[in-house]
DNA sequence: CTGTTAGCGCCTTCAC
DNA sequence: GTGAAGGCGCTAACAG
């Protein structure tokens, strides 16, 4: 049924030794001869086995991937980044969606062993403990994308989601702004989420504005958390003049809801957000927002897993990529 | 080094072959001997190795996925249906981005192939001839995802793109609406492109309204594009009063730009969008549009490849997923 | 330059 | 119920 090197060998009159060579590419071998086995190959439609190559060699030429939600934008982003450099480097991909599941990312790491993967990308929530006893039980290198462990032992790249949301709420307040308002994500997720709001503070903190309970709303990431967040800072009796939103698409909610209370952004209250999704310069005005580079996170994550891969001597294992702000139409200076 | 199913069967004093039953859950095998051998997989820490398993059994339990771009929406949606399934039934899948290049694809599906994936999902732009070769050759089942060949030859689950256009554009002229602008998609791209193209003509064909050339504009999905439409169609004399665009993007960009003008919509010019993105419900007005069930597809796909990949006795091969016509704010009855 | 020979780790009859 | 033995298709020394 199906052909095998065997067949190859026996149809051009060599080893399977031979063919293995020329399929390998190996120099080793009389120009002629490769001609043959080549016109062989063709004349069968011979395709390598890469299983048995694989159990052979004990290398597949795959990595695998663990990451949140591939219907995720930002993830969907970094994973693009992931896969370019992986097919550049003659990688292929395995990707299991784990929806930040502690069990269900255990268990995807676990059969992604099985599979022997000769390395793993990792993104997911937080690195607890069993994560990092699942990764010590592997043979192959482990890299961490977009989270960290805390206590920093894993190779990994990552962006200072604090810094970045310090830098945001600075521009509101290098803006006159002295009553900022935050829409938060969730404070257990450790990126995302409470990073982010620990540089809100301390960015007030340093510009010596006093931390106010009632200007922080929790929100899950969403326009429509972000919607229901401005509703409660309109409703309050001095109401912030600018906002500060953990995401683009709670940002955006803000403005909406600002918008629809027939008040103007930014003249009448400023919007931040973060993440320069695409939508960021599809809303009116244009949001300004911190922008995360995703795709280079993947990128760069999967360029230093080959080189742990390919064991070769790497001077660095932690990255801390930039983030960048980008000044739209959705803040204005505070009178 | 590792531990193998040979350290297994001397360490519970059993013999290998014993040892993969209770891996595969052989139900033959005694409940005492059963325990034996889990308690000396988990004082060993034994980890099956699935490339083996797959080059004995020739079943890898992965399936292979060939998209367009990970990072796009739509597609992004489409992959997480197909996971999903994938994992329920326990495969595993390796994802492979083509960007709609003959070439690419074509060179994807063979490494695919050569990794000996049980199936394949095929997903991209055209379906040629070189495709259905390379198709061919494949021993294992393949299914085309929200995509189809010409001769309908292929299994495979799409959605009716002429259709959807259709309904869309027949919603503006139950309005009232007879000057009716296409912002379309290039019409080389048979689905997303030509195919919502020649919806739109036979819209108007069968409401007797005179198809014009200048009506029609042709962008590539994008936002900017879809501003660069609505300027020109802005600039005519005899200007449309409604606007049906080939992807919400575009509808988006041409609201905006319409806005910008000092217009408004939908009171002076309705627009009517394709997929129902998530940011169609993110901007003002929200954008009325044809919903693509693109979750739906992957999941349908994937579950039709696991009967294949099972060899059942599958009654339908070919599904053509419905969408619905979603009505917001974005369309107003023309006086 | 090319052929021979062992495995790689597991599944799968086939006996017992 | 359990064990023995023969591959699965290929790579990787090791000879020659």
């Amino acid at each position: 049924m199906t052909v095998t090197i065997y067949d190859v060998a026996r149809e051009a009159g060599v080893s399977m030794a031979t063919v293995s060579r020329v399929v390998n590419n190996n120099p080793n071998v009389k120009p002629q001869t490769r001609k043959k086995v080549f016109e062989a190959i063709e004349r069968l439609g011979y395709r390598p086995n890469a299983v048995a190559r694989g159990l052979a060699s004990k290398k597949t030429t795959t990595v695998g991937v663990v990451i949140p939600d591939i219907s995720n934008n930002n993830y969907a982003e970094v994973a693009r980044g992931i896969e370019d450099i992986a097919t550049m480097y003659h990688y292929n991909i395995i990707l299991c969606n784990a929806d930040k599941k502690k069990e269900k990312e255990i268990r995807v790491i676990n059969t992604l062993l099985e599979k022997q993967v000769d390395g793993l990308l990792f993104m997911g929530g937080t690195v607890t403990e069993e994560h990092m006893e699942a990764f010590r039980t592997s043979s192959v290198p482990v890299v961490l994308c977009a989270t960290s462990d805390e206590n920093n032992a894993m190779p990994g790249v990552d962006i200072d989601h604090e810094k970045a949301a310090f830098d945001a709420v600075s521009v509101l307040i290098a803006n006159g702004h002295q009553k900022i308002g935050m829409i938060s994500g969730t404070l257990e997720d450790p990126a995302n989420g409470f990073a982010r709001y620990n540089g809100y503070k301390k960015a007030l903190e340093k510009a010596g504005i006093p931390f106010r309970e009632d200007y922080v709303r929790v929100g899950n990431y969403r326009y429509e958390s972000g919607m229901e967040a401005m509703n409660y800072f309109l409703s309050l009796e001095d109401r912030p003049t600018a906002i500060f939103a953990a995401t683009d698409e709670m940002a955006i909610g803000a403005i909406h809801k600002i918008q629809d209370q027939g008040l103007r952004v930014p003249e009448d209250i400023s919007v931040m957000g973060v993440d320069n999704s695409r939508m960021a310069s599809m809303v009116r005005p244009k949001l300004s927002t911190a922008a995360q580079p995703m795709y280079d996170i993947g990128a760069v994550s999967m360029r230093l897993l080959t080189k742990l891969m390919n064991k070769e001597n790497v001077e660095q294992v932690k990255y801390v990529l930039s983030h960048e702000i980008i000044n739209r139409q959705s803040v204005a200076h505070q009178a």
